[in-house]
DNA sequence: GCAGAACAATTTGTGCTCAATCAAATCGTG
DNA sequence: CACGATTTGATTGAGCACAAATTGTTCTGC
C-alpha cells in the first residue's frame, strides 16, 4: 500500500508519503531539541551552524551554506544573531572583500563543552541502538544525495 | 564514527548527526516538490493539508493538526490561504461553535486529479525501489513515534 | 585601462512554525 | 441556574527558509 502503487484503491493516504514521514520526523526532532537548546540559548538552525564552525572554524558564509544546504539569504540573519550573542565574529575577507569570514569567539568555542550533553539525549530519545541510528542516518543522507542530483 | 561514540576524537562532525540528515533531506525534498507544486499553485504545507482532506473530508482544525502534527497557530493562516484559493470552506460547527469545520469545495476535490502525477515524480527522484522506499518510510515513522513518546 | 560579466553577501517580500496569550463556547459541579 | 475550569481556534511576536532584486567587489575580454 503505497502512493506509488498502481493498485486498486485510489485513496492515497498521508501516512504512505515518505515526504510526510521525513517532514514530521523533522518536527518531532525539533521538539526534542527545543528544551535542550533552550538551556544553551540557541535555536536549532543556530545550533547546526555552531556545530559546523566547531568542526571547522573561519569559514565564509558561502562555504557554511554549502555545508548546511542553506542560501546566504537564510544564513545572513542567523549569523547576525549569533554575532549579537557574542558567539561569532563576522569580518570581510581582506584579500577578497566580497566574502565575509565567520570566526568563533572565545565564548563561541566555550559553548561547545556545554553542548556536549545534547547528542546522548537525542540518542536516548530515538530509542535506537548506535549502529541502527548510524545506518538510518546513512540511508537518509543517500536519499538526500539522490534528490539533489 | 558517530557523535555518540566514546571514541578517540572529540571533533564531532555535522555529517554524523541523524538530525541533520533528516533536516537536510527534508529541505531536499522541498526543493524537488517546489516546481511540481508550483504547477498546481500550492506550497508544501498547503499540499499535505489537501492530501489529508482528500483522504477524509470535513475535519475540524484540531483533527487536521493532530494528523499533521501542527498547531492551530500554524494551520489557521494556511487554511485561510486555501480558502482564499477557493479550495476549501471554513464554517463554525452548528452544534459546537468553538470548532471550525474544514470542507473541500468542488475545486478542491477537482485538484486531486491534477496532483496525481506528483508522487511518481518523487519516487523517481528518490532513486529508490518502491519496496525500499516503503521500508525507509516505515523506519522514519517509527523514529518519529519514539521521539514523540 | 575599462566596460561588462560573474560573484558574494545583503535586502525585501511571502510563507511556515512555534510559544505564549487571548476570547468565546462548552462542560461540570454545586 | 451560576460560576469556575476546560476546550477550541485565533492573534501576536520571533525566527527560519527561499526567490528575486540589490549592492559592492572581482575577474575577463578587448
Amino acid at each position: 500500500m503505497d502512493q506509488t502503487s498502481t493498485g486498486k484503491t485510489d485513496t492515497v493516504k498521508l501516512d504512505d508519503f515518505l515526504c510526510f514521514a521525513i517532514y514530521s520526523a523533522n518536527h518531532a526532532l525539533n521538539r526534542v531539541y527545543k528544551p535542550l537548546l533552550d538551556e544553551i540559548g540557541l535555536t536549532y538552525t543556530q545550533y547546526i551552524a555552531m556545530v559546523t564552525l566547531w568542526e571547522q572554524d573561519d569559514r565564509t558564509v558561502g562555504s557554511l551554506g554549502e555545508k548546511l544546504f542553506l542560501e546566504s539569504s537564510t544564513l545572513t540573519p542567523v549569523l547576525k544573531r549569533l554575532e549579537g550573542l557574542g558567539l561569532i565574529a563576522r569580518t570581510r575577507d581582506k584579500t577578497d572583500e566580497r566574502q565575509v569570514r565567520v570566526q568563533l569567539t572565545a565564548a563561541g568555542r566555550a559553548l561547545q563543552a556545554r553542548a556536549k550533553t545534547i547528542p546522548p539525549c537525542i540518542l536516548e530519545a530515538s530509542g535506537l541502538e548506535v549502529e541502527e541510528l548510524a545506518r538510518l542516518k546513512k540511508e537518509i543522507a543517500a536519499l538526500r544525495s539522490s534528490l539533489l542530483r
